[in-house]
RNA sequence: GGCCUUAUCGUCUAACGGUUAGGACAUCGGCUUUUCAAGCCGGUAAUCCGGGUUCGAUUCCCGGUAGGGUCACCA
């Protein structure tokens, strides 16, 4: 915590190319970001891509772009460059091969004398004997000397109970089966993430380290390697994990937790997106819950932050997304409808080219994202904006009504002629929704509201489900209404 | 199995050791609307268990229980 005060912050996101970034990942860069503004502080985007099996050819670019998307940004990466370049660990070998050999110097690195599956056995022997691994058991005497053919191996300098502070956990611990002798340098040249992480933490002088809890067994390795290396460690921030739907499995790839990109493309909003991420696991001092990364900010208290996992949750994605949705200006909500129309339904569009800026609001209504539209265009919940309904003659005009079956027919003819009539009334300028309800209101009255009201709904959209008849006949125009009508008549009468 | 760690409504969470345990999402009900949605109003719903410490524990301590993490030439 001194270090807060005291110290200019730098921090950094240190992703591995290994494929999509989940939203869990997504988090923590958006916790890092926060703490690094928060204090006005430095935040360097770090690629670890040290694992060349795993490694996946556009990953890093992808990481980028959820990044950007989300609105986080940084001031030193590899795109970017800095005082610290590169910002690529495999453009950094040369620099972990210095640290390496200075262990070697100092005693505390030798190359590992067992072949893999030897190794293997140890391992397969200690799972037997329900024991955990430690490799430090099987520690050669004398160590050879290192010709780079064989995984390089720290040797623990003490074997010491740790105590560290972690800016979320607070006081932690940890027995000496936490220590062991772990690979620094692998055989093929590229050092593990549990060595280079920590030179690059010490040359970029990294103050504040935010990770997933999972590492919270690893630090006192770090700690044993900080103090082999004579350098002071940085502060330690863990993160709780997030937690599937099932809310027992920590969410990850495994697990079906989605690409962040996702997200972007059913729609959700990258300000609700940082909104939600936000509040899973941080809470602020007051019950406040719709944020502008601006808000954030400023709000924003590592102590606060939870140490037990929260469960991923879609409704309140939802429900955020749509209080972002609600605010967004007029045009934008309108470009957001528009993209989610299906195609299908746009080359049906016959009789009015703004339909689709008319019909936004309604939209926006009904749905808490993208997908929701999609969901409403597949369900003919849309199709009657974009063409000519499809009546059903014998579905909809008996769910009005009292009306005696004999002649219902003609009766309801009657009323939708006498609403034509009305609405003939009204000067196209002044067609409107307002206007429309006053005219028809009434008689609606008089007849019975079902009766009118209904049938002209229905006549109007063709379907079960549809917002009123008031605001379906502005957006459909006094002519398209007036023909709907008289078609529904037509229909009636066969 | 060892080590580490966590525990408040279904979910996310708030609460200097003293509150009718608060808010939000979800859910349920009402109003509105003769459809759907939205909106407004209201309701149901929680301190894991057992011991301490204390005049008083959600809160502090210990033990249990349950959950999570980790024990790689992955990060």
């Amino acid at each position: 915590m001194e270090n807060i005060t005291k110290k200019k912050v730098v921090t950094r996101f240190a992703p591995s190319p290994t494929g999509f970034m989940h939203v869990g990942n997504l988090r923590t860069a958006l916790y890092t970001y926060l703490l690094a503004k928060k204090n006005n502080g430095t935040l360097i985007l770090r690629i670890e891509d040290t694992d060349k099996e795993r490694e996946v050819a556009g990953a890093t670019e992808h990481i980028l772009k959820v990044l950007k998307w989300i609105g986080i940004s940084w001031d030193e990466g590899p795109d970017i460059g800095g005082l610290n370049a590169p910002y690529t660990q495999s453009e950094r070998l040369d620099l972990y091969k210095k640290y390496a050999e200075k262990l070697i110097k100092y005693g505390l690195a030798y190359p590992d004398p067992y072949s893999e599956s030897e190794v293997e056995e140890f391992r397969k022997k200690a799972d037997e004997e329900k024991k955990p691994f430690l490799f430090r058991e099987h520690r050669p005497m004398t160590f050879e000397k290192w010709d780079g053919t064989k995984p390089l191996r720290f040797k623990v300098p003490e074997l010491k109970v740790y105590h560290w502070h972690d800016l979320v956990f607070g006081n932690l611990s940890a027995g000496h089966e936490a220590l062991d002798d772990f690979v620094l340098i692998k055989s093929d040249g590229y050092p593990t993430y549990n060595f280079c992480h920590v030179v690059d933490d010490i040359e970029m002088k990294i103050t504040h380290v935010i990770r997933g809890q999972e590492y919270i067994s690893s630090i006192p390795k770090y700690l044993s390697l900080y103090e082999g290396l004579h350098v002071d460690p940085p502060v330690f921030v863990c993160l709780p994990h997030i937690m599937g739907k099932d809310g027992i499995k920590k969410l990850g790839k495994r697990d079906g937790a989605k690409d962040s990109l996702e997200y972007k493309e059913d729609g959700y909003l990258p300000e609700a997106m940082v909104n939600f991420l936000a509040l899973l696991g941080w809470h602020p001092s007051d019950d406040k819950e719709i944020f502008t990364m601006k808000e954030l900010i400023e709000a924003f208290e590592v102590e606060r932050i939870q140490k037990s996992g929260a469960q991923w949750n879609d409704d309140k994605l939802n429900w955020i997304n749509r209080e972002y949705l609600k605010k967004l200006p007029t045009k934008e909500q309108e470009e957001y409808v528009e993209k989610f129309i299906p195609r299908n339904l746009k080359d049906l569009h016959e009789y009015n080219r703004n339909i689709i800026n008319k019909i936004t609001p309604i939209i926006l209504e009904r749905i808490k994202n993208g997908k929701d539209i999609i969901e409403m265009a597949k369900n003919a919940e849309l199709t009657y904006f974009f063409g000519k309904p499809n009546y059903q003659k014998d579905s909809l005009f008996f769910k009005s009504s009292k009306i005696s079956q004999e002649n219902k027919y003609e009766i309801l003819s009657s009323y939708l002629e006498k609403t034509i009539s009305l609405l003939s009334n009204i000067k196209d300028s002044d067609f409107n929704k307002e206007n429309v309800k006053n005219t028809i209101w009434s008689y609606s009255e008089e007849v019975g509201r079902g009766d009118i009201l209904w049938p002209m709904r229905y006549a109007l959209s063709g379907v079960d489900k549809s917002p009123d008849p008031f605001i379906l006949a502005e957006i459909l125009g006094k002519e398209e209404t007036i023909n709907r009508l008289n078609t529904a008549i037509k229909i009636l009468k066969i």
